[in-house]
DNA sequence: CTTTAAATGTTCAATTATGAACATTGCTGT
DNA sequence: ACAGCAATGTTCATAATTGAACATTTAAAG
């Protein structure tokens, strides 16, 4: 990621404007973008630090909430929401297995797949953790005005939408 | 990350309002932050496939992009920039200089530091790739209006000015 | 009913990122 | 001048993520 701070967006208005947006850091969106991949970027970092007392990682508290929220959820399922692949699943639910957060149960109808759920601890490990990560978020965005949130919040969405239905055309 | 697709930011007005917020998928700046994060999560994916035909990864490009812009800078202030750790950089420039895309070359006062600038091939595969970067975001963006890409550029840069100098101060 | 195709989960090798420990070099204060 | 101390880069062990190959089970097609 980049440093743009000494970089105008606008240029001298008595320029002629044809060499605008010769660099990618020229262009607004790209310098948009940049700013939230940073952005994302610091967040995690952030995360990882606030999270260690707790000893899991942000891949697990995504885990862990989305089995919260959504019970009996197959580890396929999973892998979607996270938008992350199966095998990457296969290697960090049989860790929170052991450490008895979660349980992992054969379907009845369908021997394939295996349903997922939180264990009594990993409920409350999962509340402790979800507390933390909503401080985190509410500390570092509530100079944010809750307008600009929502702006952001549907400029991202109508982006991963985008993007997701790129994706599934190539299939 | 998470699907928040039937989820209602605001809730019924004819309820009272003591239940609201009680899961973190309540808050309106949470579900705005997991937005940022799927987006950052799906582009970085789809970045990478479409620099997939030059053999470069989003790391890379970060990486030359810089040299490009910031000829003769340091690893270490090139990991500052990327927020990344000093090894990852003497993990990843080793093999971009056997590709012969870069350069290393001690500096002649200080004998600790690298200085890293761009070879004539990496320059052009540098420019391919920008190229690459910069229709993507375009592409995927061109739709917002042009005054929500500032809202959320502004937004990202204020919290990335909060993070850092949280991190500053621990240290 | 049998054969194909698709879906789910696992395993493996390769890649990337991290932090700690280390060596080298430069800087500071006494 | 010199004894610490800080800065830069490297190495190593560890962990996370991916994609490909695989086995098992289910669904579809003939």
């Amino acid at each position: 990621m980049f440093n743009y701070e000494h970089c105008c967006i606008t240029m001298n208005k008595k320029q002629p404007t044809i060499e605008q947006h010769h660099f990618p850091w020229d262009h607004p969106r790209f310098r948009s973008w940049i700013a939230v991949a940073r952005a994302c970027q610091l967040m995690q970092q952030t995360l990882t630090r606030a999270l260690a007392d707790l000893d899991i990682k942000p891949p697990h508290l995504d885990i862990l909430i989305n089995l919260y929220r959504f019970e009996g959820i197959s580890q396929q399922e999973l892998a979607r929401k996270l938008l992350v692949g199966r095998s990457n699943m296969s290697m960090l639910l049989p860790q929170l297995e052991k450490r008895g957060l979660i349980e992992r149960r054969g379907d009845e109808k369908d021997k394939r797949v295996l349903r997922l759920s939180l264990t009594k601890s990993g409920r409350e490990l999962t509340e402790q953790a979800m507390e933390i990560q909503t401080t985190l978020i509410g500390n570092s965005l509530d100079n944010e005005p809750i307008e600009e949130c929502l702006i952001v919040a549907q400029s991202m969405e109508r982006l991963i939408a985008r993007l997701l239905k790129e994706e599934t055309d190539l299939d």
